[in-house]
DNA sequence: AGAGCTGGTGGGAACGTGCCCACTGAGTTG
DNA sequence: CAACTCAGTGGGCACGTTCCCACCAGCTCT
């Protein structure tokens, strides 16, 4: 970490104010309740502005309630409630006069079906949730859940599905995810991320919602699955360490209660053993898939092996905090440790020396995931899907 | 970029099958079709598993259709609906013995309202949109928008609120959420990172739909705004680079039809002007918010002034392509140029060397537009909010 | 010419909830 | 003791949609 840095208040001259107040005064701002509002070194450009003086939403009355309905779209096109829903929704069962006549009346109207309204008829709601596990690893510093957040949004936006995000930190927001699962606010449910003995997969399964993970939990994992060849790409990484020469190869592993953990140093391992090479317990470590994590662990592997030539890390971050390690303890990379990462997240290009590491289509996974899910949705009967995707090693200047 | 980056196959001898073909193969897998699966060079772990045979969801008409409603509540409970949905929504004209009689017939059946239905009649649907545009700056590499949703989801943790995150790419995306909230599948619509003449806001406003923005688009801008004192963050930037000794101080500039570009480049110039620098035109590039963009603007501003000193660049990541640059032509940071960002966010540890940065608080715009939202939705009457929020300066290495 | 089909149509019911309002019975008041 | 209050209760209705089914007109076929 290079936390030895300096501070100075924005506030040029004036005393920093107690954050904790700070925050504190700000949230009451927030929550509009009257108080004082000078608000130290905060600017309150706030209030009632001119042009709509107390009522600052423009005819909100009006706007929210006078939305024109199936019923008076039937009555201005002058044929019943059902021929216009039929026309929505795309029949064909219609004349072409008809059509006509409501397709004019919807326009006339600004007609927009209500969702909701529909979704009470249907049972579905067009909306699937996105849940991501943030305990572990943040969303923001770990580049995997922005790529599949991205390709879970692109497939969604050709069809009329809505992403629900569901960001689960801590027990009370798993606690609010069931609930929004029994209350059946999703028509389906992809999970990032999930440890061996995660109890929301059975739980979901055991309520026929539909599920797709993006990772699996074993490899005969019950629901559908879609990852990484995690095996395999770890085992070509490996390979290339060898490749290059490298024989005292060390392992920064992952969570070995996650698949990707274990398929990673088990990939790993079994390159090794391909070369003949034995296995030495202590030149694997395992870290949590954080930054700081694979800083400890790669501190107590040049502890334990202080002859090792190269490490593989089974993610993009956990490489960065390896090569901050390295470069604190004085090891030059690549001249006296090779270290290859996984994934080819935007991070592998920006650390320095930018990374060698195993691409995986992280943004491909978000979009198979997505479009797995929609598919079940719609078919229920259909089996699950396991799909494993290729890896590909992206040799850079780390190796 | 570092993008001379040699690739090879991860299937060890097999030849890399056609890119086109596999995304093709891919999706016709994710929908189900049925067709040659044997898959090139990709694990195929596929079909029925024993277990649940030709019916995959287990039960799933059984756990579909046979919820309890408030009816069958009501029904073992011995009392009418209404008392039920007392109990539920936490009225208090209800005895104790049809309280308990209740509570224990909901337990019993483990009965959960159903959302869909009570947001039909209430016109709420306990769900707010985050709208996030991608086409200028990527969710992943821009860790700004990341940390706003870390934000926005822990406010929303607390209340019964669900996020509906909508990723706004190209004009189809855009009409999309348009209809989204013609549907009125939310309650409230957030936006980040909004142009000058985006027309979505006015649309929002009009349509009466309570809506925030995290950074406005002028100083009296009509919507709730929460954003960052971006002037006051670049004048103190820049005064840190003159007590720096530095002089000839150019700057990278944010889009100038965002607020957050205008703001910045204008405290950069106030804090040059209070210093009695003269503005110089060639000084000041416009950058687009990513780094190849700023990697370009600096190119082009160290052409235009060589003997340039410092340079203060509109955001943590633009600083990063800024230092690519400055590298890639041979200028040591910060022996010959200083360099400073906006932002603070992780990037700004991992730069090399680590950037000096003017610290926003993200996270808490993200809460605080989540909370400033929520009380309009209660509250439709309350005047707007207009909140700016203080930065800091954090001194690293860069400067 | 009558029976049978078939494309086109619309009214009724249902989805599950909240809210208005009318009702009850026990307690209080004049 | 009658009138009156009031906490407690439940039935009916509405929310906006889809789906089932009954219906109708025009046509073909025996």
């Amino acid at each position: 970490m290079s936390g030895d840095a300096k501070r100075e208040s924005t506030g040029r001259g004036q005393a920093r104010q107690d954050s904790r107040e700070q925050v504190a005064h700000r949230e009451q701002v927030a929550r509009g309740e009257q108080g004082t509002r000078e608000g130290h070194g905060r600017h309150e450009e706030h209030g009632t502005h001119e042009e709509h003086g107390t009522r600052p939403h423009p005819e909100p009355a009006k706007a929210t309630g006078s939305r024109p309905t199936i019923k008076t779209v039937a009555a201005l096109a002058g044929v019943g409630r059902t021929t216009v829903s039929r026309v929505v929704n795309g029949s064909e069962l219609v004349s072409e006069k008809a059509r006509e006549a409501v397709l004019s009346a919807i326009a006339e109207l600004g007609y927009v079906p209500n969702s909701v309204a529909r979704g009470l008829v249907t049972s579905r709601t067009n909306a699937v949730a996105l849940v991501i596990p943030e305990s572990e690893s943040r969303l923001g510093s770990e580049p995997y859940f922005s790529a599949v957040i991205r390709g879970v949004s692109a497939a969604l936006a050709d069809t009329r599905t809505q992403l629900q995000l569901t960001l689960v930190r801590d027990q009370a927001e798993r606690d609010q995810l069931t609930q929004s699962v029994a209350e059946r606010r999703v028509d389906g449910v992809l999970l990032v991320s999930v440890h061996e003995h995660d109890a929301l997969p059975g739980l979901l399964e055991s309520a026929g919602l539909p599920t797709v993970l993006a990772g699996r939990r074993r490899e005969d994992d019950p629901l559908s699955y879609v990852c990484a060849d995690n095996r395999g790409g770890a085992a070509t990484a490996v390979r290339h360490l060898l490749d290059r020469g490298r024989r005292r190869i060390a392992t920064v592993a992952g969570p070995q209660d996650m698949e990707v953990g274990r398929g990673r140093l088990r990939g790993c391992q079994e390159a090794l053993m391909e070369a003949g090479i034995p296995t030495e317990e202590h030149l694997v470590a395992v870290g949590d898939f954080t930054e700081e994590g694979a800083r400890t662990a790669m501190r107590s592997l040049l502890e334990r092996a202080p002859d090792l030539d190269a490490v593989f890390a089974a993610s993009d971050l956990m490489a960065a905090g390896v090569l901050l390690e390295l470069r604190a303890q004085g090891r030059r990379v690549p001249e006296d440790v090779s270290v290859v990462g996984f994934e080819d997240s935007y991070l592998a290009r920006h650390t320095n020396p930018p990374l060698t590491t195993v691409r995986q289509p992280t943004e491909e996974i978000g979009g198979t995931i997505a479009r797995t899910l929609l598919h079940e949705i719609e078919n229920p009967a259909v089996p699950r899907t396991r799909l494993v995707l290729d890896t590909e090693l992206v040799v850079r200047e780390s190796s």
